[in-house]
DNA sequence: CTGAAAGCGCTTACAG
DNA sequence: CTGAAAGCGCTTACAG
């Protein structure tokens, strides 16, 4: 059943039909209301991959992830979803399971138009490639980004949001305080360093090298969080506070300490980043960075849209608030143990 | 640039940029690389709606999830975007956050031949109007499904795996048993009721009514364990055994317990469903009754494929292998901690 | 307010 | 092995 089936039916042309379904304004209500019956009726669906042949539009999106599995991605992947089927747009997930040629295969996805625009949630490729994409086709990074590439960008400051972790571990008292880093062939890893040795520095502590652990992401994270903890407890004298790249780490090097016979916070206090739900369900409730990953995905979404319709953005970074969430993995001030309803959800989803 | 002008360049027709695009056998060497040379001087990239539109497939498929942000169905869809990719297929993620209607709304890209096929992760919709769907378009259903449905579908016995979960409780010498049981609206939360009733009945144990609490999936999973955890714990004998519909409301099961002054197992015995990766970073470490995710997905696209290419497929019910987990989340038999990379991993990605 | 006609960029049966 | 031509199902400028 296609259109001219219908417009016959109807005794109307196709063009007529065509527009009771995509701008019913421009036809007189009678008409309307005989094509509506009819395709009602006989239950026709328009061809939409015809449409978007013609409009030269999909109303689609490519949102690229990293790592699908992890919890973060899929709060800012929320986000852009809400806001995408809010404006009639569909998205589809390119899952680069941290592979840059993956997120290079899922880039091509633009060049054959298959998508009407991109978001960006890894940025590992060439500058020069993305800055030469952007010029053709609508692209917004979020979470990661690239050094004076201008590109609309979405994230929090990771350094200072680093330092702010750190400093919390320095103003406990903690001096012997460690790194388990992220990859250093991602920008995320490399800050989240910098703030973390910016934060020694003005406090006059030392880093030394064998304290920054450089931890993996193609395995387990939390995994790779176990390992490189062992590798600091092995130390001759190990750290007594960490901070770690991420939540999903900090689980794994928390069990570290754990299976290692030693307590946290009292033998090794831990900051995390990123603030899963799941941080307040292991013990102990884990200190760690908050990022407002749903808001991340909703402000990305919103300006992939604006781009699409060619309107002007006059700001290329936009850098959202970040929070420390202190809860009991660095000793201190310590949260109480909420049992309502209420207090569970502020808790568990700040 | 389209196929006319580089037909154009390379002093050939546009049929023939065409066969060396997708039938490069039909093409003479020769005329073969001038065309390809010229394609690469010119970086010319296909449209591929233009190509889907005349061919009539899209090379897409649709998978439609209950919720993405479970990491329970991000395994799965991982397995399900292995096989998709490598048979140069994409994947459209639908997710529908429990709600029906978007369900529905997502299963009409079908209609409007947006997608060749699709995974239903969740199958919520009447059965009348999937099996009409189903005539006229591949479908797959895994984990969820509807029975008496003739449509494949992947998935474990839920029945005799709940059976099992609850059975261990009783071999460890629990009597008070209760269960937090997944939405009644779900087929799986009916089918672990069913699994959870046979095995008290056969084992001549009572089932006290007070003693089942419906979870809620539209909610935090884990503040829904929670939630129904206090409940059971405010009866005036609580249970000793608690059987959970799903990892996540166990945890969150666990915290009730944990935030009630009371200890798991020596208080309160809990098994989990799913075996999610983090059921080795809470403590106790949580049994659970594994699923084979990943294969699970993987099945259910190889399975699609079949149905795209109009092979036969002679079987419509997978039953994959489901297994308990014994950790320590119920006392008896405890797991090792080990150190070792080899061991850690064996322990955490069971 | 409505219709006839052109055309989006490919692929493929047909002819040679 | 190659080309000319038709056509996939829509939308939209144009004319009336």
């Amino acid at each position: 059943m296609k259109m001219s089936d219908v417009a016959k039916i109807a005794n109307v042309s196709p063009a007529t039909v065509s527009r009771v379904l995509s701008n019913p304004d421009l036809v007189s209500k009678k008409t309307r209301d005989k094509v509506l019956e009819v395709i009602n009726q006989v239950n026709y669906q328009p061809h939409s991959v015809a449409r978007q042949f013609r409009t030269r539009e999909t109303k689609t999106i490519l949102a690229v992830v990293p790592d699908i599995t992890s919890a973060f991605f899929s709060e800012v992947l929320r986000g852009i979803e809400h806001v995408a089927i809010k404006e009639g747009y569909q998205v589809i997930l390119g899952d680069t399971e941290n592979n840059l040629e993956r997120e290079s295969d899922y880039v091509n996805l633009l060049l054959q138009k298959q998508v009407d625009g991109m978001v960006l949630l890894t940025a590992r490729l060439e500058k020069e490639r993305l800055e030469e994409l952007s010029e053709h086709f609508p692209i917004v990074l979020a979470c990661e980004y690239i050094d004076g590439l201008n590109v609309p960008t979405v994230s929090i400051d990771n350094i200072s949001a680093a330092r702010k972790a750190t400093e919390h571990l320095i103003q406990l008292g903690h001096t012997k305080i460690a790194h388990i880093c992220g990859p250093m062939n991602v920008i995320l890893g490399r800050d989240r360093l910098r703030g973390f040795r910016q934060a020694m520095m003005s406090n006059d502590l030392d880093v030394d090298p064998s304290y920054i652990q450089e931890g993996d992401l193609t395995i387990e994270s939390s995994e790779s969080g176990y390992n490189q903890m062992m590798k600091l407890l092995a130390l001759e004298t190990p750290p007594t506070g960490v901070f770690v790249y991420n939540d999903e780490m900090a689980m794994g090097a928390i069990k570290a300490v754990k299976d290692s016979g030693l307590r946290v916070p009292e033998d090794v206090a831990i900051v995390g980043f990123d603030n899963l739900k799941m941080s307040t369900v292991i013990e102990p409730h884990l200190s760690s960075i908050d990022q407002p990953k749903y808001n991340i995905g909703q402000k990305a979404m919103n300006l992939l849209l604006q781009m699409i319709n060619k309107e002007k953005i006059n700001k290329h970074s936009f850098v959202m608030k970040d929070n420390l969430i202190i809860r009991d993995s660095c000793g201190g001030k310590s949260e109480s143990f909420p049992h309502s309803h209420e207090s569970f959800k502020k808790n568990i989803s700040v």
